[in-house]
DNA sequence: CGGTTGACCAAGT
DNA sequence: GACTTGGCCAACC
């Protein structure tokens, strides 16, 4: 399995209405390449329903990038329920997901 | 094998 | 708050 598969292994467990960050998926596999889940991110070749990469933000509870725009994916977030204020997340402490959290996955 | 590229991070100014 | 800097590391030349 690839690094961006494990990625995306671990994007499908994040539910609706919560949200993680590229820092706490990388420690969940275990490094410190929060750059490279960006990348995994941007090639995110499925479908949002299954692959909500818009729920991954930075880890100070900025929006972040997206590959159809920052504008798209404060979009998608407002639509979840969240609230934003100065381009921060509301209560992102309470609403991330962190690295303890995620299931195993295969290697 | 070395070099470049990021949807990043943390600490500093 | 808005920068800048050095660091990070998988993927792809």
């Amino acid at each position: 399995m690839t690094f961006d598969e494990r990625c995306y292994a671990l994007l499908r467990q994040i539910p609706r209405g919560r949200v993680s960050s590229y820092r706490e998926l990388a420690h969940a596999l275990g490094t410190r390449a929060y750059r490279a889940v960006g990348n995994a991110m941007n090639k995110n070749p499925y479908s949002a329903e299954e692959y909500p990469c818009h729920r991954v933000l930075k880890s100070d509870g900025t929006v972040g990038g997206y590959a159809y725009g920052t504008d798209e994916k404060l979009k998608r977030l407002l639509e979840e329920g969240h609230r934003i204020e100065k381009g921060k997340l509301i209560d992102f402490g309470k609403i991330l997901m962190r690295a303890s959290e995620f299931e195993s996955i295969e290697l």
